[in-house]
DNA sequence: TTAATTGCAAACATTTTGCAGGTTC
DNA sequence: GAACCTGCAAAATGTTTGCAATTAA
């Protein structure tokens, strides 16, 4: 089954031109459900054998997520987090471990919503549920 | 009015010992309600002509926000703010401009949580409203 | 006086940039 | 072949650290 076929098709339909870096990170993303650091992608994809640099990485992961292919999770400001599952959820985050997961969005939800101030409209609601262990 | 007084009071009541630059930089977080980078702080504590090393402003607001001071909003992964109120609240994101703004709690109603996972407690929930400029 | 706090400058980590060379359509 | 994309290394942030000097209680 010729993933690369996928790829290009996800990428085509946000407007991205598919290039070899473009594929090796998407690929990564999409892999499974997950959220990485710039960092944690260059890792992966140096691991499978395939080299792309630093700035491509950050540059594409910019570029996926101006194109709505993914979508960035700021939680702890030293590292941003890139979240290829881009339907509506929001985020439990572990504050002892540093771990990210996913709350379905139904599980959350919003009874009353403030209102929208003038001249600007809604880009998105995130809520954060911040957890620590137990000790 | 000895305004040093009541900075005095708070950092007592919050079990932070008096120093004249955290003070200083007390005095500048509670002027007005308002979210500031820790740059930010910096400048405007140099600009009213005392002065503070930029170490000694990342270790007071390191120190009043573990102390429960003032409240590290992390939105913008280039920058952590500080926001002087503590009650529970929400925030505006405008994307456009970078502006964070407040949102009563009484204007977000949660109407249904997700489970906490075993063995971890709640911390806290941060929503944060996502605003773009409509153009 | 003795522990806590500060300033400085250097170290760090993450992200961005400039530009030469390579790739895509 | 023209526009776009990539890699490299250097630069630009934002934050932390080590340590000697200063200040607070």
């Amino acid at each position: 089954m010729p993933i690369g076929t996928d790829v290009d098709a996800l990428l085509a339909s946000h407007d991205i031109s598919s290039t070899q870096q473009r594929r090796q990170i998407a690929r990564i993303l999409f892999a499974r459900p997950q959220h990485l650091s710039a960092e944690q992608v260059l890792e992966q994809v140096n691991a499978e054998g395939y080299r792309v640099s630093k700035a491509t990485v950050y540059n594409t992961l910019g570029l996926f997520s101006r194109k709505g292919l993914i979508r960035e999770v700021v939680i702890d400001p030293s590292k941003v987090f890139y979240d290829s599952n881009t339907s509506p959820h929001h985020h439990y985050y572990n504050v002892s471990t540093g771990t990210l997961s996913d709350i379905d969005a139904t599980d959350v939800v919003l009874a009353q919503l403030p209102t929208i101030p003038e001249a600007t409209e809604l880009e998105g609601i995130d809520v954060i549920v911040r957890l620590r262990n137990r000790d």
